[in-house]
DNA sequence: CATTGACTATGACGTTACGTTATAGTTTAT
DNA sequence: ATAAACTATAACGTAACGTCATAGTCAATG
């Protein structure tokens, strides 16, 4: 029994256009047609409509999809390594990018405090021309790593932490402010996350601490101050998670 | 002077077709023109494609670079503050992607020696249903199916290190409760495997960046919840012993 | 002075992966 | 029979330009 488009939709999670694009550019098209001319999908375009969404979701375009899903004897192994080697590099740059930002924001703040005008001229160009420069000749530069490098590893290190934490506590914000419930997996995922991070980096906790953790969000003023700026009703949000999580971890050692 | 597109071009590094655009889209609009109607760029014009190159570097769309260059009194630090969000996501998700595709090289290499037939199938179907189940999790669309992997994570490795953990605590926590010296052999004794512990187990740590985490004992809410749930003014206590151990190695190392 | 080569201007289509109407025919339930 | 629900094709819109195509302009040369 041949599936229609709505179907496929509705069981993969794509929209009805997006089957239309597919067939349009050849990357999917149905097995067959029905007498007026609807599309009817085989079991075989199930499978394959997930073998392109897996692909798409790691990042792959569609033309490097085709070519993957087109072919059985192509080599996967090779175009996932590639394709790994491309995401490394984002990643890379992203990470170049974000070091900028907080120079950049810090000079930012140094400027506001010694001169307003210089708020005006918007941003002081030395900073613009350094880190031009660094974009240009990024690729040939090789890092003179001093003394120091050590004492900073300290301050990036926990900046790191830090951001890990904002994107956490963003995401949480953001469910909370689609109406997710607090036990809902998404967000009991990013309170797994926040439990983790807590051992990985910090110290020893268990779900006891962890539950009084979030008692602590609300009663303590300063949590709550805290997670009340990032959201308002945060506090109150991620306590109810973090309670619900730590159910769970006690649910399964008993 | 004023300068003639190509030579803007030439020494900002982008394309005459770039400027064009700019013209176009009213990001960048010259000072002037010709009679022939040739674009005159002033400096300040160069200075304002400096400012435009830099956040375009640093990923923002041309919109918001046009907000964010063309009012002097736009907030500046919230915009790269937004965007270091967006990047920290971003890198976030590439996690997640690199995190697949190892788990579906590695499956595919397992599959290629168990069976020649999945080769040809190419990728077992759990891998795939596995990871888009999870994604749709991640993004809350729809499924409420909750996996908590991250707890998994931990399991008895975790456990091992958290017990170890637990012990020191409340070791410390009762020398502090008889009211021993942070400077005492047996407190110090303590400290030092904790300070073995994130040696071993965690990262590298260093005098120093030992010594920042226990200022963060005390000033980071978080942490001193923790100690402070253990035993009241542990957090004090522990900042104080690991100050001392720190010295310490410092003056051996002298 | 006309030609040539270098430069410039304004369209306008192509790119990615669909979203979004718009128009029109089909199937199903009542 | 008619409405509701579904389907099909067509075509424009998106971001930030690249890439022609067509045509006018400027400086130097023969």
């Amino acid at each position: 029994m041949p599936y229609t488009v709505k179907q496929m939709a509705e069981m993969s999670g794509v929209s009805v256009r997006t089957l239309h694009h597919y067939d349009e550019i050849g990357l999917l098209s149905p097995a067959g047609r029905s007498a007026a001319g609807y599309r009817k999908y085989s079991e075989e375009d199930v499978e394959k409509l997930q073998q392109i969404l897996f692909f798409k979701e790691l990042g792959f375009e569609l033309g490097e999809i085709a070519k993957i899903t087109g072919s059985p004897d192509f080599d996967r192994r090779s175009a996932l390594a590639d394709h790994k080697m491309v995401l490394l590099k984002k990643m890379d740059r992203i990470k170049a990018i974000i070091k900028t930002i907080d120079k950049t924001m810090e000079s930012l703040e140094r400027g506001n405090k010694m001169n307003k005008k210089e708020m005006f001229g918007a941003f002081d160009e030395k900073t613009i021309e350094e880190y031009r420069k660094e974009a240009r000749a990024r690729y040939g530069e090789k890092a003179v790593e001093c003394e120091r490098r050590t004492a900073k590893y300290a301050k990036d290190d926990w900046r790191a932490i830090q951001d890990e934490y904002a994107v956490i506590y963003r995401a949480i914000g953001d469910m909370m402010l689609k109406g997710a419930d607090p036990a809902s997996a998404a967000v009991q995922e990013q309170i797994g996350r926040h439990y983790s991070i807590i051992n990985e980096k910090f110290y020893s906790c268990t779900p006891e601490i962890f539950r009084g953790l979030g008692e602590l969000y609300v009663s303590d003023a300063r949590f709550t101050a805290f997670y009340e700026n990032i959201e308002k009703g945060l506090a109150e949000y991620m306590r109810r998670a973090m309670a619900v999580y730590c159910d769970d971890i006690e649910k399964k050692k008993a």
